[in-house]
DNA sequence: ATTAATGTTCAGAA
DNA sequence: TTTCTGAACATTAA
């Protein structure tokens, strides 16, 4: 569950690997099945064994490690993947291994209890072609708003489900968008095509919020308690929420509706019925009395 | 003790 | 074309 603001802080967290060479990598032996490392590690340890890290880079839900040929080491976390500069949560579950000279850190881990996330080299050349490939939208931090309502509004789509598909906006996961959707009062059944312009701005606007919030509080740690930083501490974000994970409690912002589950795509979404209305009319702050029931 | 829920992405079906 | 479903995986709660 690593979204923009927990692979952000994982970015931010490993720093300290900016400068230093390769001088080593290496897949760890785990009990189950292997992840998806690419290229093979033989093959892995020849490009990148003293190339030195010249820029610690994310797009969307993936770190990046820019080395001095170009070429760059891709992780992408999925569910419960972490990268870790010490102190891992166990042994079993390392994935692989980089050995580091030349700096403030010598190793470098990559951790995955499910196992869903991978490690990849790719050249100079390939790198665009892979996001070209998986067809990857901005950055939820770099897009304009704009861009953000033309990329959006292109589908029929729940807006809820929209924000959760990279190839329009990259970042967004499950928990985010029922955050930045409760924030800006905007109902999540709300097919995409049919928001107002002043909905799209809004949207934006409590987008960058949530997410610059959550940066800010190095991202969420659920009760599963699988996320955790480069160093391995906890997030915390958690204790910000307002309707993530919150269902049958009061809304803390209009302390009126109470906070609602519902299934849109297989996924849960939560919301207030009272403060996310579902017309597209500007916002009429909620006034004490106005509402009765 | 078995089952459901969790969450991201992709392949394949509707 | 667009949208929906199931599988991949491991762990925990019910």
């Amino acid at each position: 569950m690593p979204e923009l603001p927990e692979v952000e802080t994982m970015r931010r967290g490993i720093l300290p690997v900016l400068g230093c060479r390769i001088v080593d990598v290496c897949d760890l032996p785990t009990a189950w099945k292997p992840i998806t490392i690419t290229p093979a590690a033989a093959e892995m340890r020849q490009l990148v064994r003293r190339r030195r890290i010249v820029a610690v880079e994310r797009l969307g839900k993936r770190v990046l490690l820019r080395l001095d040929d170009d070429g760059r080491i891709v992780f992408e976390p999925r569910m419960t993947g972490l990268v870790l500069l010490a102190d891992p949560p166990d042994v079993p579950h390392l994935r692989w291994e980089m050995r580091l000279a030349e700096g403030s850190v010598s190793r470098l881990w990559y951790w995955d209890r499910r196992g869903l996330g991978s490690v990849r080299w790719l050249s100079a050349e390939e790198w665009p072609a892979y996001v070209a490939a998986k067809k990857l939208g901005p950055d939820a931090l770099d897009i304009s708003s704009d861009e953000f309502r033309d990329r959006l509004r292109q589908t029929r789509r729940p807006i809820k489900v929209a924000l959760l598909d990279q190839q329009r906006v990259a970042g967004i996961g499950n928990l985010y968008a029922s955050e930045i959707l409760h924030l800006c009062q905007v109902h999540p059944q709300l097919p995409a095509h049919r928001l107002s312009r002043e909905q799209w701005e809004r949207i934006h606007t409590a987008m960058r919020e949530v997410l610059l919030e959550a940066i800010r509080y190095e991202g969420s740690t659920l009760s599963d308690g699988t996320y955790r930083t480069a160093l391995n501490q906890a997030g915390g974000y958690q204790n910000q929420h307002r309707v993530y994970d919150l269902a049958g409690e009061l809304c803390r912002s209009c302390r009126h509706g109470v906070v609602q589950r519902i299934v849109q795509a297989q996924r849960s979404t939560f919301f207030c019925p009272q403060c996310q209305t579902r017309s597209r009319k500007s916002l009429h702050r909620a006034t004490p009395g106005s509402t009765p029931k």
